[in-house]
DNA sequence: GAGTATTGTTACAGATTTGTTAAATATTGA
DNA sequence: TCAATATTTAACAAATCTGTAACAATACTC
């Protein structure tokens, strides 16, 4: 469903903070603090996309990105080398070495995902966004289309990113509050019965002949995506 | 079973708040609102997770936060900094000082607690499990449902939330009033022989066929869960 | 065992929460 | 801009939950 990043990072704190906040974006991720567990596992997990620290115990990132681009297999992962600082001649090593991009320790996160992001969208156009699937719910994220019983659903623009946040954990009952925040963002100047409202609707549409309720409701709690 | 959570928090009304709230959670809280006696006593008591408030009068959040991460003892410790407000760059500098999450005051507490949880189930998988389990009875917090032997059972959020605080130590009598100020919180208008409906409720909604009755009555002092 | 205190149970009125519709407002695209 | 869509709010109906009172049952004291 979403992009699987590897991790390549020997300070713990950095690693932790990663994985935490990539796994938040809904990435799944695997990590390594040493260089030659690094390389066995990315040709056996084939991520999409590899995050590797300059300094590492013993192989150090340039040597890893140079195996790894020398791996037919593994050569078109695309990398982003994490450097402690950022001198040019060492953000040039590291692009000449075939890594994609390059980010400058302490940097910004927000800066970071985007770069992630932007590889990933180049890289693997369809990893990014592709299908989630609960029962006979189905959501094509590539054509942004809705299935239910392989007929096609139509659905509003809430309507749908509300469907893909419940989507993410089934079953799993978000209060309103957290739908608002999640579903809605930043405008908060909105009422949580608006929730309801959108419910209905998204449960109107993709209730069609034949299926059962897929929305539960939780009373004073919320809703979860359910049978 | 539970985790202890460390609170550095120099205003008053915000601490009593968040160490209300967490042990209500079922947390052991400990806290300071001072920067140099937080950093020994967390050294100390080794919690598992710590709420860092950006502005403390001697030393500043960050400042800890650099100093604990520095430290191979409790490096790994996560740290949520809590912030007066959300501007990006303070956002950024906080996750490069290590800190594993962020909130903005004025924060909503359901949301921390939430992002609480998903740290202490990172860094410690099994002391923040979403299921209480006693005897054949199994709350599923998540998808809030509730089994007895593996049969789902049917609760009234009053009910549930009854269920949910008895489970927090079994055995554990609980005096009508006690159980009111945690269950029914606010609403203080209500007379104690509610509580006595709703345990009576409770009873008959978790008493399927061939189980012991799992809520006992101590005469003139209160209820317990217990076989 | 009688009498008292405490708890169990039930029914019902009132309160709260949710579902749904429709109308008002905002947004988008041509 | 205007028209088409989408979103939010408001309003009311329906479902569910809650607290209380009344009475029954039980435990306790003497």
């Amino acid at each position: 469903m979403s992009a699987h990043i590897f991790v390549v990072e020997d300070e713990k704190p950095i690693l932790t903070l990663l994985t935490y906040n990539l796994e938040k974006e809904g990435y799944k991720v695997s990590s390594s603090s040493n260089g030659e567990e690094a390389l066995s596992l990315i040709k056996e997990k084939k991520p999409e996309l590899i995050l590797l620290d300059w300094m590492l115990p013993d192989l150090s990132g340039i040597k890893i990105c140079q195996y790894l681009k020398q791996d037919e297999k593994v050569k078109n992962i695309p990398i982003i080398m994490l450097t402690a600082k950022g001198e040019e001649e060492d953000k040039v090593k590291g692009l000449n070495t075939g890594a994609e991009d390059y980010m400058t320790k302490p940097f910004s996160y927000p800066e970071l995902l985007a770069r992630i992001k932007a590889l990933l969208r180049r890289v693997k156009p369809n990893v990014v966004s592709d299908e989630a699937i609960y029962l006979d719910l189905r959501i094509d994220r590539e054509s942004m289309k809705v299935f239910r019983k392989e007929k096609e659903i139509t659905l509003g623009p809430k309507e749908y990113k509300l469907l893909n946040f419940l989507i993410k954990q089934p079953k799993r009952v978000y209060s309103r509050d957290q739908l608002l925040e999640h579903v809605w963002g930043d405008d908060i100047n909105v009422e949580s019965r608006t929730v309801d409202v959108h419910i209905t609707r998204l449960r109107q549409a993709i209730n069609i002949e034949g299926t059962k309720p897929l929305i539960r409701t939780v009373r004073s709690a919320g809703y979860s995506l359910e049978n």
